[in-house]
DNA sequence: TCTGGGGTCCTAGGACCC
DNA sequence: TCTGGGGTCCTAGGACCC
């Protein structure tokens, strides 16, 4: 398609807007001192570096590096962290996503810091629409966002990658508005493992075949990738080639599982704690049920040693089938301590152990509501335990082991943490005029 | 001493059925 | 001795994503 008809033209596009850095940018805009310097955000239990701003990236830090590991170089170089504090990421991306709604004909919520947006206008029209989202959400919100504007959902993944490494486009790059042969040269010049849907397996399968940018894989024959790959690569080629053919979630299946799984601040060797931790995490499984209004058929329990560890390894887990769709943190709890105590190796250490409910359905159906009285009370149960929690505080309330006056030994370590400040109300920023 | 958590989709293979 | 073919459903595991 030419320049010129592209000018005028009345074009649909995807749109793909993400905020940089999102947990830095999060922490930025309630202490100010943070900004333009080095900041990382570490994973739960202080674990390892998940999110860094771009003077961390900088000085080499990279994501996934274990904290103890750059702990003394951050502090040399004068490095700000923080412990990751959720409640107020999701607060914050409630807001940016609210935002971005209002300027997208569908929206898609892809990640807690990314969303695809439905966008239409002329080749001018969608420059100036993105630069008046990123306009918008730093006066609004505060963060800052780069947008990239394409016709599949691929290309709108690689117009915002361009978008965020060229700094004099100023977090802005819709692929109408680009001359071809500049697309084709940035193309030939990105690795195609920097592309969404590639990932290193895939990647070094292709470079075998001397596929190793994202012009190669474009060019590639689509019934030979089918044939090699799969259809998940098949798409991302025809969509490197304007044919839209990633549906948007919306149309796709509901959510398949529920998972509550953490490794723990010390190592959990007793059958006793362990099941604490069960006990503990089925509670939270059975709290997400009833606030997605989803009940689960079956449940699994995990625990796992220390992958890094040299002695005795151990990963046991094992599903069961509920005996009806529940959403009961009775039932789940007594389920998975049971399940848990059949399959663990006490005496061994256990860094992590997980919850996961799946088979998830909407609707409970007549079978989920016992015969007896007795049971139908227990439904209502966790609706008591939610009331409570919610108006004294989480740990206010809990059954059996999960009702904790005082914190457990494996409980989350978080030493850098920033106040709830959108969450919580004895937390809320303090302002003086 | 210390190495995240929560998801999705697809495929292969087994069980079972006619 | 020889032992079809096609379909569905389920599960485990791989790959990927943020």
């Amino acid at each position: 398609m030419s320049e010129t008809r592209n000018a005028r033209m009345s074009l649909e596009r995807i749109a793909l807007i993400d905020v940089n850095n999102f947990y830095v940018s999060c922490e930025r805009v309630f202490d100010p001192s943070l900004k333009d310097r080095p900041v990382v955000v570490l994973s739960n239990n202080d674990g390892c570096v998940v999110a860094r701003s771009q003077e961390a990236k900088d000085l080499g830090i990279t994501t996934g590096a274990p904290f103890f590991q750059v702990k003394q170089f951050m502090r040399s170089h004068g490095m700000e962290v923080r412990s990751s504090n959720y409640e107020l990421y999701g607060d914050m991306s409630a807001r940016v996503m609210e935002v971005l709604g209002r300027f997208g004909t569908w929206q898609e919520v892809y990640s807690i810091d990314e969303s695809f947006l439905g966008v239409q206008g002329n080749m001018n029209d969608l420059g100036e629409l993105a630069t008046h989202i990123r306009a918008t959400l730093a006066r609004s919100v505060g963060v800052p966002v780069c947008v990239g504007i394409a016709p599949t959902k691929t290309l709108a993944k690689f117009a915002n990658h361009v978008a965020k490494r060229n700094t004099h486009l100023n977090g802005v790059c819709s692929l109408d508005s680009m001359d071809p042969e500049i697309i084709d040269s940035i193309q030939a010049r990105v690795p195609v493992t920097d592309l969404w849907g590639v990932g290193s397996k895939t990647g070094s399968k292709l470079a075998g075949l001397g596929i190793t940018s994202i012009a190669d894989l474009k060019r590639a024959d689509i019934t030979e990738i089918r044939k090699k790959f799969s259809v998940v690569l098949q798409r991302t080629v025809l969509e490197l080639n304007e044919t839209p053919c990633i549906a948007q979630a919306e149309e796709r299946a509901d959510k398949q599982q529920i998972m509550y799984s953490r490794s723990f601040s010390s190592p959990v060797t007793t059958l006793e704690s362990m099941l604490e931790v069960m006990s503990v995490y089925s509670q939270r499984g059975a709290a997400r049920l009833m606030s997605d209004g989803l009940w689960a058929t079956l449940l699994s329990v995990t625990a796992g040693t220390s992958r890094f560890a040299t002695g005795d390894s151990s990963f046991p887990s094992v599903t069961i089938k509920l005996p009806r769709p529940t959403q009961d943190p009775i039932l789940l709890s007594r389920l998975a301590t049971e399940a848990m105590r059949e399959i663990m190796s006490p005496g061994l250490s256990y860094v992590r152990g997980g919850v996961i409910l799946s088979g998830l359905q909407p609707d409970p159906g007549q079978e989920a509501f016992g015969i007896f009285e007795e049971e139908n009370c227990q439904k209502h149960v966790g609706n008591v335990l939610g009331a409570v929690k919610a108006k004294f505080g989480d740990k206010a309330i809990g059954l059996g082991s999960g009702g904790f006056a005082i914190e457990p030994t494996w409980s989350m370590k978080r030493e850098y943490s920033s106040p709830k400040f959108t969450t919580d109300w004895s937390e809320l920023p303090v302002v003086r005029a």
